[in-house]
DNA sequence: CAGTGCGGAGAACGTACGTTCTCCGCATCT
DNA sequence: AGATGCGGAGAACGTACGTTCTCCGCACTG
């Protein structure tokens, strides 16, 4: 019985993300889930309570599945500066999936961040986990001011997702390594 | 009559801005507008006979003020780099008007982009404006690649648009200008 | 003064959505 | 076999929205 509940609960879930990134949070009604999902409407409800609830599990969801992504991309290198630039990499990557439509917590944001406290929050959290993944990476690389340099390379990252999103290449991931190479320059200089 | 309708499509482009920009386009209803904009609802659909037109004339008026904004910036300045740098002074002061809400195109896009074909042009159309303006700015400043520094600062500008929007201050518009004049220091070394 | 047409206020219509309710089959327990 | 309760399908309900329609007052024409 919970491994069912489980079981439907992911289900849901897939659906659930798979519209929301698609189409936007507001413009996917239950039913579309419901029917998406192959779940009836009551079941549906008995995971999930509300939209509002749906909606925040979803963009759990998106969080630990970005950090997840993201993490597979830095572990990957050894060296502190490539590291860093594994962040491009894993944006790189991303923006050439079929589906990309940018950041699931910009988009979320833009449309319920002044509405809906909760989502202004958890966008917030998204942003600030990667802040501190960002100062990390530069404190094992020695820089000087390493919060800075997280500052800097996460302008360069947002400014990569969402512009990747609006014309639709991923040439803005890799302009944007390029920039974080020169600023990396300039930042670990001793 | 001609200057009266001009008037109160001034009147109706100032209301339906300030709440399409502040609570997100869709979960803004024609009689929002109208009660906000004063005018009858039937004036209303004479002078933007559909929604769309009028989210269509919202995007369009944001495109003209925007430019204008940092224009007015960007011309305060004489030396090259300095008017480079005027594009972040821009942004600062941008972000901190009390109803800022990061991007109209890249709100309108989280939220449209995806079934609007015409909302997804107008924000590239708004993004590849600002691209060719950078590209002005570059060349004038002397830079190697143009393109590619256009294309390094626009990534730093949209990443302290929406990190402005989500985390509420101004210090990414601050932030990007360090990151700028870091880059404009290597890309500008001749 | 009678007639005419335009503009305003808001009722009305059709649709869509979030959520709840009804009905019914079916599996389980005695 | 008869009773019981859970799950599924989808109807139903209340609300909100985009858009259109109705009604009415009022200014202007003859």
């Amino acid at each position: 019985m919970a491994i069912d509940t489980a079981a439907a609960k992911q289900q849901v879930l897939d659906a659930a993300d798979a519209l929301f990134y698609e189409r936007g949070v507001q413009a996917v009604g239950m039913d579309a889930i419901r029917t998406a999902s192959g779940v009836s409407l009551k079941r549906l409800y008995q995971l999930f309570p509300s939209k509002d609830v749906l909606i925040e599990a979803y963009l759990d969801r998106r969080n630990i599945l970005w950090e997840t992504m993201l993490n597979e991309h830095v572990e990957a290198k050894t060296d502190p500066r490539d590291r860093i630039l594994a962040v491009f990499d894993f944006l790189y990557d991303w923006s050439q999936q079929r589906d990309y439509r940018g950041c699931a917590f910009i988009n979320a944001f833009g449309e319920l961040g002044s509405v809906s406290p909760r989502v202004a929050e958890l966008a917030l959290q998204h942003k600030e986990g990667f802040r501190q993944a960002l100062i990390g990476l530069a404190k094992a690389a020695g820089a000087e001011d390493p919060d800075r340099l997280a500052d800097h390379l996460i302008l360069l990252s947002e400014g990569a997702i969402t512009r990747s999103a609006i014309s639709g290449g991923s040439d803005p991931a890799l302009r944007a390594r390029e920039a974080a190479s020169l600023i990396l320059d300039a930042s670990l200089r001793h």
